[in-house]
DNA sequence: TGAAATGTTGGGGCG
DNA sequence: ACGCCCCAACATTTC
């Protein structure tokens, strides 16, 4: 008997660990350990999409004659202690790069026989490095790198059939009420990319950044508890390329997966540079003076900043769990240089919020944005939340949907509803700074003091 | 994956 | 017809 460790890895088709379990003979038992540092977590609609994803991957486990065994607990006791149970000759899991991961996959090795095998990312960190064996810090050179690296193989099948599990109590899936914008698991997460390459991604570069289209593919939590890997989603795009003669769609696949590439770039920072967790990337940032005002990040979390595009953002995500990547950066460019409050309280904040919460894509967007980590964005790119709005939500739709308090207001001044004269306030039925909020700050007095505040860290 | 400030150009109005 | 001015549109520089 073999374990099948689950970890990030919640499908059954081209799965690494699981083909690996199933070559090593004499019947697998899935395993997913519900950590007691995981449940703790404050991050509740990434837990039940979780939850959910594990209730439909037990289900695709029984239809084929197998099962999901769930423990609660310490992985370092749970592992060794059903590995006893069903006498397990070795345990697989696909490999996990966060410090947290790597601590514990290490310690559990010295008590077992732990295979990791990758499937996490497709090329990983320790494979996309400098002639010399050293990091990328910079995106460019390392997506030149991760490109002139070997295709990946073709995706493994999903078994049809599994072994039937020895006597276990099989362990009970924690009951949350369902994210109703993201239903979990592998099936949902194949109709999802299917309908994405059919679709959105003819015009993926052109509409990627667009608010008011669905111009993206909404794959991100599927991809973060691997209920798709990224080898499938990189095939498949790769597939699509041979068909392409326009120029345009090559365009477009080819901006998807640099999406993909982003994806395994802050993978492999994380890796080699796990203390950004803690701290900026770059150290002249370490001791920069942010700005505290309780009052200010409660504003920016609740979307009342008083611009429109980042409150309807910070709505979404709220409402969600998900939030559109362009509006991920503007709300997160309002955080760390309009309010100039820490990059790391947005960070928090984002992955308590986000249903696709990823330790590295996360503090490698945001330290970003904040100018502070590797291949960091200019200290002088600020993004103007009124041109941001005019830009990507040319007609509104998405600022309407998020705050319906300015849905009568007219486009003209939709995108900075305080210019709106008294009669047209009238008129759309709103009276900005009573029912919608005056600017929580003006942008261009903003701009200046986070300009001569980033100027002062050269 | 920025935006503001500043510079340049060219067409049209007008004396 | 000509030169001047205005300004929009675009380009470049600067932060």
């Amino acid at each position: 008997m073999n374990i099948w460790w689950i970890r990030r890895d919640l499908r059954l088709t081209d799965n690494v660990a699981l083909s690996s379990a199933l070559a090593a003979g004499k019947g697998v038992v899935p395993v997913f350990i519900l950590d007691e540092y995981l449940i703790h977590s404050k991050a509740e609609k990434r837990l039940s999409f979780l939850f959910d994803g594990l209730r439909r991957l037990r289900e695709d486990l029984r239809n084929r004659g197998s099962d999901l065994i769930i423990r609660l607990g310490n992985p370092e006791i749970e592992i060794p202690t059903l590995a006893a149970a069903v006498n397990a000759d070795q345990v697989f899991a696909e490999e996990d790069f966060s410090p947290y991961a790597i601590r514990r996959d290490a310690k559990i090795q010295r008590l077992l026989p732990l295979r990791l095998v990758q499937g996490l990312v497709i090329h990983p960190p320790a494979s996309v490095t400098k002639p010399d064996h050293s990091p990328y810090t910079i995106f460019t050179p390392f997506s030149n790198a991760w490109r002139a690296l070997p295709r990946p193989s073709s995706q493994l099948s999903s078994p049809k059939q599994l072994n039937s599990l020895p006597p276990l109590s099989h362990g009970s899936i924690p009951e949350t009420p369902a994210v109703s914008s993201f239903l979990a698991g592998e099936a949902e997460a194949i109709n999802r990319l299917n309908d994405f390459l059919e679709d959105a991604l003819l015009n993926y570069a052109e509409n990627r950044d667009r608010l008011d289209l669905d111009g993206t593919s909404t794959l991100s939590p599927y991809l973060h508890f691997g209920m798709l890997s990224s080898r499938m989603m990189f095939n498949a795009a790769i597939d699509k390329m041979s068909e392409a003669k326009d120029y345009y769609p090559l365009k477009s696949i080819n901006a998807w997966i640099n999406e993909l590439i982003w994806r395994e770039f802050y993978q492999s920072v994380l890796y080699h540079f796990p203390n950004v967790l803690k701290e900026s990337f770059k150290e002249r940032f370490r001791t920069f003076q942010w700005r505290e005002s309780q009052s200010d990040l409660h504003a920016w979390q609740e979307g009342r900043t008083g611009y429109p595009v980042v409150d309807a953002g910070m709505r979404q995500l709220s409402a969600t769990g998900w939030m559109h990547n362009r509006v991920r950066m503007i709300t997160a460019s309002f955080l760390a240089k309009d309010l100039l409050i820490n990059w790391q309280e947005g960070e928090h904040w984002f992955m308590q919020s986000l249903i696709d919460g990823d330790l590295a894509a996360n503090n490698g967007g945001w330290q970003w944005i904040a100018g502070t980590g590797t291949d960091a964005a200019p200290y002088f790119r600020i993004f103007n939340p009124v041109l941001q709005g005019k830009k990507f939500d040319p007609s509104g739709v998405y600022i309407r949907k998020w705050i319906p308090e300015l849905e009568r207001v007219p486009l003209q001044y939709l995108h900075a509803p305080w210019e709106m004269p008294a009669e047209a306030q009238r008129l759309a039925g709103v009276n900005i700074g009573v029912d919608y909020p005056n600017p929580l700050i003006d942008h261009a007095t903003a701009w200046k003091r986070a300009l001569s505040s980033y100027q002062s860290m050269r």
